[in-house]
DNA sequence: TGTTGACTCTCCTGTTAGGGGAGAATTTAT
DNA sequence: ATAAATTCTCCCCTAACAGGAGAGTCAACA
């Protein structure tokens, strides 16, 4: 019979873990004297241990290695932890390849201007319309035309809150001028179509996104810095890029102060 | 100027960690209403929130991202989250490897009886003496004799606390019998070395640790197992197995309550 | 004007696996 | 008998929020 300060030596395991493990009913001492709580453990806990800390070792929580020690179907543990880990390995090489991306641009001296982030971008119910547009103002200068068209549809129509407005370039590549776009305006339900306007749902998606400060002529940059980043992070594009109009002509006079999100649907292949 | 709720739909984070990286002023509103408390944000906030979530995916910690703020040494905080991330990839792969080949021995029905624990075995100071025994029974015969040796020279000499003593195996290869020893007893302090009998101070070292339950005939199990752990989880011995006895003849009757811990230093190489 | 219902606030607790420390009681050594 | 070592319980702390209670606030609708 060992008191805990002689076996948490033994054990190389400290005494307040001992006492933890007895409290949550883990590891229980051989006995305990009553009058004065002294725990004393024998050589059977120290197997026990030996057991538990393997397992600890692998891995497991606590909570798992009580559900092994009632007899649980361990092998679904082990495949869920054996799952766990190769995420956590997956999540860990995805941070480091970020860094790593960054440590670049750091050293080269780019701007800091632009951050990749990913987020999961909701679904929503927008109405759309495809059309081709020479150049960035006269496509802000159609859509309030757009809005009226579609309200004449549907009088009792709400947009979306918060508003949420963009374009997809259909355009296989980029281009500044004459585009093939869709503009989309997220709004609260579906509505009933015209000619040229149709209402739809898009899907949630997973999208890494950059916020673009300034006029739309340089969102090139945007562009061409969020396609890098998805290469170089060993992401693949799924889907067309939209442009989500934060801060633009309708709020803010000058051009500098003009945000837009720039976002675009990726996936990380498995391998 | 958008109320938290808008805010944190425009931004996809939640209501919750906004007003937590309000209270730890990492990312304070542009204003709060006084009376009412209420926060209320502007597209400001939205870019650099954009900017503290592109370093938490990242991997960086809150308190990391307020010295990058306060525009610490960024080099720096970078460098040592690559580490960070490294060492943590590194771990995960350790426990990954770890279960495959529980899952490995679990499938093929092996007796679960060996558990392999990774333990730093602290320095300590022994009295050592090699020597030729052909078999255990006879080193366990020489035991008290050398007890009486050292005893008789230092007269003063106290065992360690824990007791510990082991048997380094000097052969090159495993043998059952007629083996080449080192005894070696933990000790308190140094004494004065005899003829045969050698003091000396032990490193305290990394080693892989298994209990092998029963007569010492069947080491040679634990030997294996131990050995084929080493190899299959990519570590590399770099020492004596050394045999911890912890329960044996001088307190159980039966054989087979004899408890020894056999130990094998081992490091991890770096790839 | 009153009344929902939606929104927001602060405050409290809980999460993992123990670590650190206080203060009291007990045991061991001198 | 006294001092030192050991052990006990109890309480607070961690990181980054999530969940929920209870109360106050706001906008819309009848």
């Amino acid at each position: 019979m060992y008191r805990i300060g002689l076996f948490s030596k033994i054990s190389k395991t400290t005494v307040k873990t001992l006492r933890y493990y007895d409290d949550i009913g883990l590891l229980q001492p051989a006995y305990t004297d009553e009058t004065n709580g002294y725990r004393f453990y024998t050589t059977d806990q120290l197997v026990q241990l030996h057991h538990i800390v393997a397992l600890r070792q692998m891995g497991f929580s606590i909570e798992d290695i009580l559900h092994v020690k009632d007899g649980d179907k361990l092998g679904q543990i082990l495949a869920r932890k054996e799952a766990e880990l190769e995420a956590e390995i997956k999540a860990a090489a995805d941070k480091l390849s970020r860094i790593k991306n960054f440590k670049n641009q750091q050293e080269r001296g780019f701007s800091m201007s632009y951050q990749a982030v990913i987020k999961e971008l909701p679904e929503c119910i927008v109405y759309s319309k495809k059309m081709r547009v020479p150049n960035y103002d006269a496509y802000f200068e159609l859509v309030p035309k757009i809005g009226e068209e579609v309200t004449a549809a549907n009088p009792s129509l709400k947009l979306a809150q918060p508003e949420y407005s963009f374009i997809v370039y259909l355009d296989g590549e980029y281009k500044e001028k004459d585009f093939e776009v869709e503009f989309c305006e997220a709004v609260e339900s579906f509505g009933t179509d015209t000619d040229t306007i149709t209402f739809k749902k898009i899907d949630s998606v997973q999208a890494v996104t950059v916020l673009h400060k300034g006029p739309y002529n340089h969102l090139g940059e945007a562009y061409a810095y969020v396609f890098k980043w998805i290469e170089d992070n060993g992401y693949t594009a799924t889907g067309h890029p939209r442009e989500s109009y934060i801060d633009g002509i309708w709020n803010k006079d000058s051009k500098e102060d003009w945000l837009t999100e720039l976002q675009v649907p990726v996936e990380k292949p498995s391998k």
